[in-house]
DNA sequence: TCTGGGGTCCTATAGCCT
DNA sequence: TCTGAGGCTATAGGACCC
């Protein structure tokens, strides 16, 4: 493997370093560490690992991604595209514990490491001294090393670009990236690539003509801000420009938890929608009560069976995580929906969260 | 025939207040 | 007293990410 270009322009002490770390297929990756022998085999992970049932893929292998499946996709389409597939339950613990080795050996290459989901991270390593192909080669060596799995990396002068660039080789790449290769290397690709362009931006834009990065980047500042709102706007034609001063962001509290499920069938029956919304809420203050946490809002989701999505929210006096509090602000919130539709899914969640007040002690002296 | 579950952030709107 | 502007907050929904 090698590095395929040199940071350009100033010399690399003097400019941001970022490497986006991004590992492969992870989830069927570490399924594959476990059953060797489905090496090859095209493999789905995603539900209950029931191709039948509802649910979507959460990753596919490098070989189910030739039937044509691939992420979000429903388990039953992916069964349709592939029946001989392999399909196999997310087993959250396993990948987290496989994460954890993983974050630890990126924290041992830098102090500041963003973690950005169960697979990825960025680092920021502009204060170090090794280069950034050296020491993206050795991060790949001892990921492999301690787990067996492989990863891509993008270096690059901010987060934006180090993201676009671990996406360009994979995988089991290495791809530097610098603003001077902004037009050759990132114009082109479709406008989908930037992050915060989904399918409702990506259709909007192409009504608007605009289809790659390039063309984005040609857009006057204030028509996307006209189309897309101040914020959303502006962060289309700074991130087509390759400009992104966003910092990495090392240490986060959560600002909501929550639980939803999707019925395996639509549900009109009032009772189970109440038990199963008193079974999420006390189990969610159970959540908050391990972390110590509290949160003062809570907001119940049903999600009818024509997937109209609905939310109700109650601001509690006082942030809680007593289960009884939560349930009852959350049978208040189902009270207030009309129930004239078969419903696919519930949700509960609790939000303005933050820690709870240390526990009252001894009092220190005070003066 | 489909379309999960965990989140975050942004925007629009309505009500209230000055 | 009426009216409108503008700020603030709560609420609801939408889009996006992994």
């Amino acid at each position: 493997m090698q590095c395929q270009y040199a940071l350009r322009q100033q010399p690399e002490s003097t400019v941001r370093r970022n490497l986006h770390v991004d590992t492969d297929a992870f989830f069927a990756a570490v399924e594959l560490l476990r059953h060797p022998e489905l090496a090859g085999r095209p493999l789905v992970i995603g539900g209950t690992g029931d191709p039948h049932a509802r649910g979507v893929v959460s990753t596919a292998s490098y070989e189910a991604r030739k039937y044509g499946i691939h992420s979000g996709m429903p388990l039953r389409t992916a069964y349709r595209l592939c029946p001989a597939a392999i399909f196999l339950p997310v087993d959250f613990r396993e990948y987290s514990r496989i994460s954890a080795i993983i974050k630890g050996v990126l924290r041992s290459c830098s102090e500041a490491v963003e973690d950005a989901g169960i697979d990825e991270a960025y680092l920021d390593i502009t204060g170090s001294k090794a280069g950034s192909c050296q020491m993206a080669s050795a991060i790949k060596r001892e990921i492999k090393d301690t787990t067996g799995l492989t990863c891509s990396i993008g270096i690059a002068p901010n987060k934006l670009l180090a993201k676009i660039a671990s996406d360009l080789d994979k995988p089991d790449g290495l791809t530097s990236l610098a603003e001077a290769d902004l037009k050759a290397r990132v114009w082109p690709l479709s406008a989908r690539k930037l992050p915060g362009v989904g399918p409702k931006t990506e259709a909007k834009l192409g009504r608007m003509g605009v289809r790659t990065i390039g063309e984005l980047a040609a857009q006057p500042l204030e028509r996307l801000i006209a189309e897309f709102g101040p914020a959303h706007g502006r962060w289309l034609h700074e991130a087509a420009h390759g400009i992104d001063e966003r910092p990495l962001v090392t240490e986060w509290e959560p600002k909501s938890s929550g639980h939803e499920v999707t019925f395996q069938r639509d549900v009109d029956d009032w009772q189970l929608l109440a038990k199963t919304l008193a079974q999420m809420a006390s189990r969610l203050a159970g959540e908050l009560k391990a972390e110590n946490c509290v949160g003062r809002t809570v907001t119940v989701k049903l999600r009818y069976a024509d997937f109209e999505t609905h939310t109700r929210e109650k601001t509690l006096e006082e942030p809680t995580n007593d289960a009884d509090a939560i349930r009852r602000a959350a049978f208040d919130c189902l009270a207030h929906f009309a129930l004239e539709k078969k419903v696919r899914l519930i949700g509960v969640r609790v939000g303005e969260q933050h820690k709870a007040a240390a526990p009252r002690s001894a009092p220190t002296a005070a003066r």
